[in-house]
DNA sequence: GATGACCTGTGA
DNA sequence: TCACAGGTCATC
C-alpha cells in the first residue's frame, strides 16, 4: 500500500529524525530481504561507522545516502589495527546510498515512531519479528523497516534509472509523450514504474475517477483536453491526499468494495481488472 | 503487455 | 479454510 505518499512520509522521517547520527551496527535477520545479491555480512561491513546524510525519494523507492567518512567505533568490525591502510572506500566522498522498498505492508520506524496512518491490509500489531532491516545509532536509537509481508526490500547502490520520471514532477508534455505512445490501457501505463514513478492501485483509481477517465482505454485514445484532464487530476490527487495523510484518503476509496457506489454521482461502480489490478471506476462519469 | 508467483495478515 | 490485498519481478 505504500505508495508514492507514504514513501514521501518516509522519506520526510527520515530526514527529520535520522541524519547525521553515526551508524554503530547494522542488523539484517531476514536474509530475504536483501535483494541484488546483498548479504548481511555486506552490509554489516559497509555502514557501521558512517552517517545518514540525505533522504531522497524517487516514485516508491526510498533513497538514503551516506556519508564517505567513518568515524572510529569501538569494536566496530570497520576499525583497523593500527598502521593499516584505510579501506579504499575511506578515501571516496560519498559512502554507498541505501535502498529502502516498503513493498506492500513496510514502514520505517525511528526510534519507535513511524510516520503517517497505520497501513491498510497490514497488522499495526507490534511484533518484533517483523523488523526486517535494523540500522542502530551510536546514540542508542534505532532506524528499522518493520514488514510483515515481506514484500519490501534493501538494497545497496539501487538502480534509479530504472525507475521514470516522479509523478510530483509529472509536466504535462513528458505526461503526452508517455500515453500517446502507448495502446495499454491507461492505468497501466500510469502503474508502469518505468515511465512514470511513485502511481500505485489507489492513486491511479482515484486520479483517473477525478478526471472522468475510463482506465481501460487505450493510453493512445486521449485526446489533448483529456490529457490536460489527466495531468490536473494526477496533481490534484497528490496534493489533496498529501494533506490528507496518504494515499488510502481519497473520495474514492469509501466506495472501493464489493457494491460501492460513486461518491459523485451515486451509480454502482465497476469492479474488474485492469492492468492485473483491482480496479474500481465509475460507469457514468469516467468514460 | 499480460500473467502468475512471491509473501503473510486479515476477515469472512 | 480460503479469498484477497498489492509492489515487483520473471516468464510467457
Amino acid at each position: 500500500m505504500p505508495e508514492l505518499l507514504e514513501v514521501e512520509a518516509a522519506r520526510t522521517l527520515v530526514e527529520a529524525l535520522a541524519l547525521n547520527r553515526p551508524i554503530a551496527a547494522v542488523r539484517a535477520p531476514d536474509t530475504w530481504y536483501l535483494k541484488r545479491g546483498l548479504t548481511p555480512r555486506a552490509v554489516r561491513k559497509a555502514l557501521p561507522g558512517r552517517r545518514l546524510t540525505t533522504a531522497r525519494r524517487r516514485g516508491k523507492l526510498l533513497l538514503v545516502d551516506t556519508s564517505g567518512e567513518r568515524s572510529e567505533l569501538a569494536g566496530a568490525a570497520s576499525v583497523r589495527g593500527a598502521g593499516n591502510p584505510p579501506r579504499s572506500e575511506c578515501d571516496q566522498s560519498a559512502g554507498p546510498t541505501i535502498g529502502l522498498h516498503l513493498g506492500m505492508s513496510g514502514r520505517v520506524l525511528i526510534d519507535g515512531e513511524a510516520a503517517g496512518d497505520p497501513l491498510l491490509y497490514a497488522s499495526n500489531r507490534e511484533n518484533v519479528q517483523w523488523h526486517r532491516f535494523i540500522i542502530e545509532f551510536a546514540d542508542g536509537g534505532r532506524l528499522a523497516m518493520r514488514d510483515p509481508r515481506r514484500l519490501g526490500a534493501v538494497e545497496l547502490d539501487p538502480d534509479e534509472d530504472r525507475l521514470g520520471v516522479d509523478a510530483l514532477e509529472l509536466a504535462l508534455p513528458y505526461l503526452r509523450s508517455v500515453v500517446s505512445r502507448s495502446r495499454a490501457p491507461l492505468k497501466a501505463v500510469l502503474m508502469d514504474q518505468s515511465r512514470i514513478a511513485g502511481l500505485g492501485n489507489l492513486l491511479v483509481d482515484e486520479a483517473l475517477w477525478r478526471a472522468g477517465l475510463d482506465p481501460a482505454r487505450p493510453a493512445e485514445s486521449l485526446d489533448a483536453g483529456e490529457q490536460v484532464r489527466l495531468r490536473r487530476a494526477i496533481a490534484t490527487t497528490l496534493r489533496v491526499l498529501g494533506r490528507r495523510g496518504g494515499s488510502h484518503t481519497g473520495d474514492l476509496m469509501v466506495a472501493r468494495l464489493p457494491g460501492g457506489l460513486c461518491p459523485k454521482d451515486g451509480v454502482a461502480l465497476l469492479r474488474r481488472t485492469v492492468g492485473g489490478r483491482t480496479t474500481y471506476s465509475c460507469p457514468r462519469h469516467q468514460l
